[in-house]
DNA sequence: TTCCTTGCAAATCGTTTGCATAATG
DNA sequence: CATTATGCAAACGATTTGCAAGGAA
């Protein structure tokens, strides 16, 4: 249980703190790859479930199958786009009030609420406006 | 294109349609098959994808890396209990005033927004009180 | 020296898909 | 007859896990 320190985790949060984004576990694995060549996709995997665990790092799910991470850990909402499947910030106002209302008629104990939005974002819809037939993926 | 009918896709929405919990395609794929014992898993899958596209059924994601469904097309909240699992409908006034507020500071549009709740649902939180040290999974 | 971590590979799990055959319009 | 749908099994992609070897306290 007691927690020792690792150069592979260390280099993982580190990582997380560049970016913005929201990175998959797989895009953390090609980078810290380029310091570290020998690490594995295993040791990314366990790292990134263990720093979410203690609470280092957010779990970011939107329902693209694919897990991302943020090492923003304070309460904030995102925005997924349909057609690039990019995960971005989206700055606006706590919601912890959904909470209360939805517990009014609710037989339980609520702890959270996950909210996230989708539609198309700044750069897709510009590219669509101009021409490109483009189009990426998000399923 | 042309869609053409079948007594599986039929007997996959009549069973979803008895079900006002949210079951995963191996639950309808395990009684359906009471009635039609050589459906197949894939024939599942296939038909449930289909008619959530064509809207007649609701594909629900609550991060528990399964997909739900719901025959329960209107729009309404769900409830995640982070001990049995279960996914419940919550009775509660519509949030889509969320994505104007969303779309206030953000470049690009917003086509909706996902919602639901996690916690300890009424059964479970009766059970911990009581006493069997019991605990089901939700990952 | 204890026992947490790692690298590697094999294993899981939910879901999708290719293909030959069956059912529908 | 032209097509869509099915059953089966193999393929997939993301994530997890067992295990022997390596590293930290």
């Amino acid at each position: 249980m007691a927690l020792k320190h690792s150069r592979q985790r260390e280099m993982i949060k580190e990582f997380l703190m560049t970016r913005t984004d929201h990175p998959t576990a797989d895009i953390v694995y090609m980078n810290v790859r380029k310091q570290h060549p020998n690490i594995s996709l295993g040791t990314v995997y366990r790292n990134l479930t263990l720093l979410a665990d203690l609470g280092e790092i957010k779990r970011i799910r939107v329902g693209d199958g694919v897990d991302h991470f943020d090492a923003d850990t304070s309460p904030h909402y995102h925005f997924v786009c349909t057609e690039c499947g990019h995960v971005t910030d989206l700055q606006m106002k706590n919601l912890d009030e959904l909470v209360t209302l939805a517990g009014a008629n609710f037989d339980g104990q609520i702890a959270g609420h996950v909210t996230y939005f989708y539609g198309i974002c700044g750069d897709c819809g510009k590219a669509g406006r101009d021409a490109s037939p483009a189009g990426g993926a998000y399923h």
